[in-house]
DNA sequence: TTGCGCGGAGAACGATCGTTCTCTACGATA
DNA sequence: TATCGTAGAGAACGATCGTTCTCCGCGCAA
């Protein structure tokens, strides 16, 4: 048998892969079960309920994202690039094929009224990428209020690529980033 | 009997606030029934299905949004005071009690990859928006670039606003929208 | 070797969904 | 007035969902 480390790890995988490409809603937990290759018994003793499973996949998914942006940052040498290569970062995941939007977005979009654990989630992750933000705002020396204005964009970005189809965003909302930026430290 | 333009209306406007508040697929046709108080072998002849009644109710909300920032819009003198008043707009959206984000964005998130339609729908309107963004940019005589960097703007306000449960992004989105307007100006 | 406990597979359960069907009552027409 | 068509109310149907339960087989202790 495997460990439960190693159970919970390909459960919350095959989940974030179907809720992301299907919905969460139009996945029940038998397809769960097939994907993940671990039984329902199982899978009802790693998680209470399909909310609490729905919660852990956000989290695993904050993870996913949060490295995604660090190894972005990485590449950048100035503060000023390090808050660009966000969007570089965007770009480059809107032109994934599997790209469907920000999975937060989504699911917030479906679940946020019937869920308050769902919509905590939610929230949590979004309120760390806009501390996230005004950390590098901070480093740049930038008045604070760019933060927000920041992180706005990279949200409508994600929002307009997804729904468009295309990934034109990332870039339009890199160029309007330049322009905020430079207006603030002028 | 009613005539079918008004159970029509009916059904419509009482799917759509069913819909907007606890999000389309945690909505019964009974539920629709029993607020519309229209027979669901009424509802059932003038829809094909649910599916074609969740587009029915985003041409609605569309008519909607477009009659509020015309709305808005009349307000203001200027081109540049036309297009902040979108911003205005969100504004005073953002602080109904009953704001729960984007009707269009959450459908989008919640059905899009199940129902061709819906996300058809919904691409219609975010697309229809960029349209009207595009043609104040071009009243005011600032380059076409600026278009979609505002419709970013305003979705990011969208989400940001659903999603932290306050108003605070609409007046961010603004303040960011003017000094994007400024620059494109200069 | 013989019990025993635990996990896997999936059947079962109760609820709910979208959709259709049945039955009844009423209003218009000849 | 008698008859027919139609609409309303809601029961019924088949599918599917989240969750639990049953049964079977395998690995380990004495």
């Amino acid at each position: 048998m495997i460990d439960e480390a190693t159970a919970r790890e390909k459960v919350v995988r095959a989940a974030d892969e179907l809720f992301y490409t299907r919905g969460v809603q139009a996945v029940g937990m038998d397809a769960v079960r097939s994907a993940a290759g671990v039984s329902l018994k199982r899978i009802y003793s790693l998680f209470a309920s399909k909310d609490e499973l729905i919660v852990a996949v956000l989290r695993y998914r904050t993870e996913i994202w949060d490295a995604g942006l660090a190894a972005a940052a990485l590449r950048a040498t100035t503060a000023r690039e390090r808050i660009l290569a966000i969007f570089d970062f965007l770009d480059a995941w809107f032109r994934e094929p599997e790209f469907r939007g920000c999975a937060f977005i989504n699911t917030h979009g479906e679940l946020s009224a019937s869920s308050d654990a769902v919509a905590g989630a939610v929230r949590e992750q979004k309120s760390a990428f806009q501390a996230y933000v005004a950390g590098l705002v901070e480093a740049l020396g930038a008045p604070p209020q760019l933060a927000p204005q920041l992180a706005i964009l990279a949200e409508g970005a994600q929002t307009t690529a997804a729904i468009a189809g295309v990934p034109d965003a990332a870039r339009q909302a890199r160029v309007a980033a330049e322009t905020l930026i430079d207006a603030a430290m002028r």
